[in-house]
DNA sequence: CTGTGTGCAAAACGTTTGCATGCCT
DNA sequence: AGGCATGCAAACGTTTTGCACACAG
């Protein structure tokens, strides 16, 4: 995701509004690493804009996402995550607190097996490693 | 999962009933590779047994994935789906219908970052590859 | 006969939508 | 002033739960 102020312009450009409702989300997001989800945006976003809606947060991200700002992360089934982070990379999850951590680099090219790009044309994949943390552990 | 003959015996082995219904489920997920959601399942089995519930397959799943027997696995958030081949191996999903297929070699051991490996003790990972299957292309 | 399994209905959960009002530009 | 954004409440799709009845062992 661009910086706050990039952000700004970009949404001016597209005429789209900046309200204090969009800005307080985009600060939560901004250089967030926690993969968090709309209810933990949500619940930060209170503590400094006690009125906002999680119809407003859930609508926010969804104009980020689809201008290709952030990323929805589908790690457990009931709940989406978001990562501001758009720049390719993988995840690894804490099986005890569910923390998710980036995975960025240490990873070489995957090839699949001829029996499989015979049905596919693959474009792109992620990793969910799973473990084990320090503070768990 | 075992085979129906096998899974009845564990199940009579830990007290567990055999009922017509759990049966019937059985059935649906030996050998099956589709990756099918409770709903499917319970498609399927109502036109062999048309008054099973949906709590039932559910509580049956439940029981199948408390014995190791089926693994859950998340592809999308809102839905979870169910597989009977719990021997590790991969996904790939078709952008457009959604279709999961197994990926079972061509796979090195993956390796992480030290960075990581600092601050987790990994078990396991699962890669889900994106892209189009034949019959969508 | 006993207790686990079933199935209905309702609740729970996260997410989405319709609509009247608000406010950014 | 105009139109997009907000927020309430209700709808939604999936999964879970409480409870009375049924039936496998």
């Amino acid at each position: 995701m661009k910086k706050v102020e990039e952000l700004i312009k970009l949404f001016k450009s597209k005429d789209l509004k900046i309200t204090p409702q969009r800005l307080g989300i985009f600060k939560v997001l901004e250089g967030n690493a926690t993969h968090p989800s709309a209810e933990s945006i949500y619940n930060e976003i209170r503590q400094v804009y006690p009125t906002i809606s999680f119809t407003t947060v859930y609508k926010t991200l969804e104009v980020l996402e689809s201008l290709g700002e952030i990323l929805k992360i589908t790690i457990d089934a009931g709940r989406k995550y978001f990562d501001p982070n758009t720049i390719p990379h993988h995840h690894i999850i804490c099986s005890q607190c569910n923390m998710i951590a980036d995975v960025n680099e240490g990873l070489e090219e995957l090839k699949l097996p001829n029996e499989i790009l015979d049905k596919f044309t693959p474009s792109r994949y992620d990793i969910s490693f799973y473990g084990t943390c320090k503070q768990c552990a």
